[in-house]
DNA sequence: TTGTAAGCGTTATCAA
DNA sequence: TTGATAACGCTTACAA
């Protein structure tokens, strides 16, 4: 079994290796009569392309490194993932995972750089990558596509949630409904958390949101990653002064545990406080969250193409893409007290 | 850049290529001097072994093929990959994610087998997998490792977490709190996914901790995957006679947005209804969700392992291996009304 | 459109 | 412990 090789399917079908190995690696260049005989063949003997030899000759190596912060099962690497997989894994790809979630994780990877000679492309997800790192892994030679990151200097490509955009929404949404009082709790990951990026940029953007709003106070709650995130929002909503109609969350990951407290505290949502979230993870449409979805299955996906199109040539159209997050509206926002 | 081979080496290093590899491949048949002159070498001029040209040589693929049911962001399956990860990254070895959420892809891999030569070891992570199927993969003759598999028959090991035994502490824990009337919410997945083989495993080992107690009622609410569970399970919960007291939930996915939407029922947790969950997901000890945890992360490592060892050759030590849920005491399961 | 033949960069065998 | 050399199973010029 599994022994089958080029030759013995070249022999069965009767035509020449060559002909064998362009069936499946070029097949529009062998005749379809012949190319079906070969097929026929293969199917008989059970017979698959070896990946480690067609690497070996072509030079190229089929694998795909993907780092990034945290830890994969993170509901956004996760997705991304996915994605990732869902174009990588049909074009005959296989992503290697480096989860970096420390500094010294990080620093092993970018001295021994691992991936050297041994991947195809490299895709950078929500990580604050440095541009020493950058220009580090430009030395392997292969594309370097971006997924959320910080900046793009450096990257071929790279595709980037508008999380300034999306919190303008949010804001605007708020605004509308009459809330003057808005709170915004995120979280201070330490480290190399991908986190990092994404709270500094949603704070901007409320920021700036509220810039045209000189009536509005904007008051911040900054849960630090050691502390018990959901109580600390919750002491701080529920004490400060002047209280906030609406709060809304960097992330719905951090906004649920307290949306079911609230009422613990005798807030009801969304009569005493409109909540808004960010992400659109499963839980926020079965508990009836408004929030800003963005779609990180999307973002793998298009990185992968844009990874794949960059394996060819250099990209050509847009290199760098923006989506914005919808906004999601539920029940937990409403018109202000 | 990215150019140096074995033989660039082993010229800087001043000795032949037979010794570069050693020292990569058999560190210990090389003498730590030589070992130091050849790192040192290797280092200077960026050189990494092509893991394409090992792999030919050496007749590995370094890959592992991960089949699963549903997607790989579901909670269970990407701590799966985690815990997976963990141990075959640092041994060289990628993995294949291959996830079949369908018959039709499903059937579509089985025939194709896409995985024939290419793969080193395969990993079926909680699939509802037959007979049929496992001897299917067994033609691709290399050892074949299960997680959470409804039988572990054709399989050269597996690792399961014990779903019986985690459903008689819940239920024995209810038990001890004074619980006569109890509820177990689970859903019924159509297809091929997961959560069917945990599903019925849950409800056996409920029917069978009851069978023990003639005087507790154990109602089922069932939930097809098609409608709102949620609903669903809010309106038989508040409905049904007798009055349970308490309630089991197949996983904390469906647990948690009842959970939240209890008080709305005009039900308080845990005075009026005991909750307990399963999984232990990152939510429930911030929601306070009394549950079972497993740890999909360490399944997976353990696995891992098992895949590795049996490589090497059958496995000796105990090939099967069942896990113990725990039972995490917190804030929703209390005496009885 | 198909066949011939020369490697791709390692590892394994064997000898030294 | 180290070195020379023959594969590993394909892909790809190039020729037919």
């Amino acid at each position: 079994m599994t022994k089958a090789s080029i030759q013995a399917v070249a022999k069965e079908a009767g035509v020449s290796v060559s002909t064998v190995s362009r069936t499946f690696a070029k097949p529009d260049l062998v005749l379809p009569k012949t190319r079906d005989r070969v097929l026929a063949a293969a199917r008989k003997l059970d017979f698959q392309v070896s990946r480690s030899a067609a690497a070996l000759k072509s030079g190229q190596s089929f694998r795909i490194a993907l780092l990034h912060a945290d830890t994969i099962d993170v509901w956004f690497n996760a997705n991304v993932f996915r994605g990732l997989n869902s174009v990588f894994g049909p074009a005959g790809y296989d992503i290697s995972v480096y989860g970096l979630s420390n500094a010294r994780e990080r620093h092993e990877f970018f001295t021994e750089l691992p991936v050297r000679r041994n991947v195809d492309a490299v895709i950078v997800c929500s990580f604050d990558i440095d541009p020493d790192e950058v220009s580090r892994l430009k030395d392997v030679n292969v594309p370097l596509i971006g997924i959320n990151t910080p900046s793009t200097i450096g990257l071929d490509g790279a595709v980037c949630i508008d999380d300034k955009l999306g919190m303008h929404t949010a804001f605007e949404h708020l605004i509308s409904l009459g809330h003057r009082n808005i709170a915004y709790v995120y979280g201070a990951p330490d480290d190399t958390s991908q986190l990092r990026f994404s709270a500094e940029n949603r704070l901007q953007g409320l920021i700036d949101a509220a810039a045209a709003h000189p009536d509005v106070t904007l008051e911040q709650i900054r849960c630090s990653g050691h502390e018990d995130t959901t109580g600390a929002a919750l002491a701080q909503l529920t004490t400060m002064s002047p209280t906030p109609t609406a709060v809304c969350f960097q992330t719905d990951e951090m906004a649920i545990p307290v949306l079911y407290r609230l009422p613990q505290y005798g807030l009801r949502v969304p009569r005493d406080l409109s909540v808004i979230g960010f992400d659109d993870i499963p839980f926020s449409a079965k508990m009836g969250l408004t929030t800003l979805r963005q779609r990180p299955n999307d973002l793998g996906a298009i990185a992968a193409r844009k990874a794949l199109a960059a394996m060819e040539g250099p990209l050509s159209e847009p290199r760098f893409e923006t989506v914005a997050p919808q906004l999601m509206l539920r029940d937990t926002t409403a018109i202000a007290a």
